[in-house]
DNA sequence: CTTGGCACTCTGCCGGCCGGAGTGCCAAGG
DNA sequence: CCTTGGCACTCCGGCCGGCAGAGTGCCAAG
């Protein structure tokens, strides 16, 4: 079948394209794989390819290169799944299991990541939206001056300082505790959020815990972490110092737009376990050569937030994919235990 | 004087080679700066000034730069407090002042320092080592599991989860939350550390003291957190997609060695309330070619840690020294109401 | 000590040339 | 109908020489 030695002259391109970052031409191509043609009929099914515009070339009589519609059928139909390698799948677990806490697994997370495909990885942070509380402290600092602390299942933590305009003696401040966990304790965010305001609403309350309860209710409904993200793995993009202008430094200033990583993870959250999007495939012109490998994470089987990478359109797509599917997993796992 | 003149024609070469980043020469010299004599007088202090090391001219017959020892004379001697403008200084308070926690503080500190150089920043956290413990909070997730929250009085939260390998009743818990508390609150970390090591030594306590006891020694004494940081403005590096073999690279790559920025940040910790290290007066070969800008900062007059940013030595040394002095005063003064 | 003049040097740029790599097309063969 | 070898063609990239411009160093005069 001539169709199915197309796209394995595809998918040899895509390879050989991604490894030498050079355009590659017909003989080469039948030298390094052991399609058993010559370079003439390779040329034919080039010419065809390039027909259908799976492939480009940058000028006459120059090498191919894949277009982002051909990476985007070598990832959807010429992808094998590469597995982890052993030292791999032993970096992950070792680097993981050391994590002390949420923080510390985000940012291992995006440690491990970055190192595993050499490019520039992101980690959400778990969102607010889904969690549930877990505890509420409020302790003393001084007779009018009280620290909330808002424990979140996911393992977030909000401290928020409060001046109460009264004074609160411990007795008090114990009821208070105790009326403020009743109401919020083991529901969800949104729960908690009408628990919390039907406590004020219900009748005449202190100021204290007018004050109080109103703060929590800000801590809750403060979407700042819900944007948080980690990344790492900058000096990933050192490699690229040819393509300097058309992928480093778009690149480099979208890093620093978190609001613009959080589209570019949540896009095309379409069921899929992994989502990948290619160059100009996203919204933004300036990242029109730049890929996203993107898995959702999380505890059970509830999608908590995502982590990926980010890199030039020109990545070894099968390898991105592998380690973001392992690392989520693996992370979705620790999750699951604490 | 012609010794004044002198220094006046390596002032000029300074801020004109910062602000065209081309070798400039004798003509343009004195046409841009007021300086009323010939180009030829020009080149004869140029060359006394070559002579002493501190112009350089990278071809013959090229204009001059600046070396690294005639930018430390420009910033020792010559350099004058620039001070911030209005608008500067309402963006450091209306940014700074929004801040909710410690974390906020750090993060928008970045932001602010690298949005105002216009170069890379870099903010330590505060270390633990002088802060002292505000509270211990212990929660009861389940009868045999706690979760512990560790506040500092600079704001830090460490929080872990405990197994205690037996149940424990609600009276059972407050005791042991009042006795961890009366050992740590109040106190610097290592008395902390003094005081909860004496309890579980005093005479037999239950297994589950024990294994708390030893959380909260492990939390306070993880060093961690003194070696965090937060970086930001890597954007900024895209300017200089010139010399990116020589500046960006090694610093990007720098970027990612946390423990790097730490040496640079720390070193020369002499009272001085700004350092400066120009090029190759730090220990590392990879970034001869960048310069580093940095105080210390805390509240009253203690030094908790340290900020600054980083760029190629070639940079507006006294606009970023004035942007990091007003940010380092106002993160302290915050510091000091919380 | 300063200044104008002058010869010198080096870079950066432009245009032309050439070799190499790769293609497209065609005609022959299975 | 597909494959293959041959061949002419195109285009990029590197190399060379010449040229203008910028800047210097030196010298002699003020």
């Amino acid at each position: 079948m001539q169709e199915e030695r197309r796209l394995a002259v595809l998918r040899a391109i895509v390879e050989d394209y991604v490894t030498t970052e050079e355009p590659v031409g017909s003989k080469a191509l039948v030298e390094r794989h052991g399609l058993g043609v010559s370079p003439a009929t390779v040329r034919n099914d080039m010419a065809a390819l390039e027909d259908e515009g799976y492939i480009t070339q940058p000028h006459t009589s120059a090498g191919r290169v894949p277009t982002d519609k051909g990476y985007r059928l070598f990832v959807d139909r010429l992808t094998t799944v590469k597995p982890m390698s052993t030292a791999e799948k032993r970096a992950i677990t070792t680097i993981l299991d050391g994590a002390v806490d949420l923080d510390d697994v985000v940012q291992r997370s995006v440690r491990l990541l970055s190192q595993l495909t050499r490019q520039v990885a992101i980690v959400q942070y778990p969102t607010l939206s889904r969690s549930t509380v877990r505890h509420v402290e409020l302790v003393a600092l001084a007779p009018n001056r009280l620290l909330l602390v808002l424990i979140l299942s996911t393992g977030r933590v909000e401290q928020r300082v409060v001046e109460l305009g009264m004074d609160l003696d411990d007795e008090a401040l114990s009821d208070l505790r105790s009326a403020v966990n009743r109401a919020a304790t083991g529901q969800l965010i949104a729960e908690a959020v009408a628990a919390l305001a039907e406590l004020v609403a219900d009748g005449p309350v202190s100021s204290a815990t007018q004050v109080v309860v109103e703060t929590l209710l800000e801590a809750m409904s403060d979407h700042r972490s819900d944007e948080r993200i980690a990344v790492g793995g900058a000096a990933n993009l050192a490699r690229y110092g040819d393509s300097f202008d058309s992928a480093v430094r778009p690149l480099l200033e979208a890093l620093e737009e978190h609001v613009v990583l959080l589209k570019l993870l949540g896009e095309a959250s379409t069921g899929e376990p992994i989502t990948v999007r290619i160059g100009h495939e996203g919204p933004y012109q300036q990242l029109a050569s730049t890929s996203v490998v993107a898995a959702c994470y999380g505890p059970g089987e509830e999608a908590f937030a995502r982590l990926g990478i980010v890199g030039p359109t020109r990545m070894d797509y099968p390898g991105s994919i592998a380690a973001v599917r392992a690392v989520a997993r693996y992370v979705s796992r620790i999750l699951d235990e604490a």
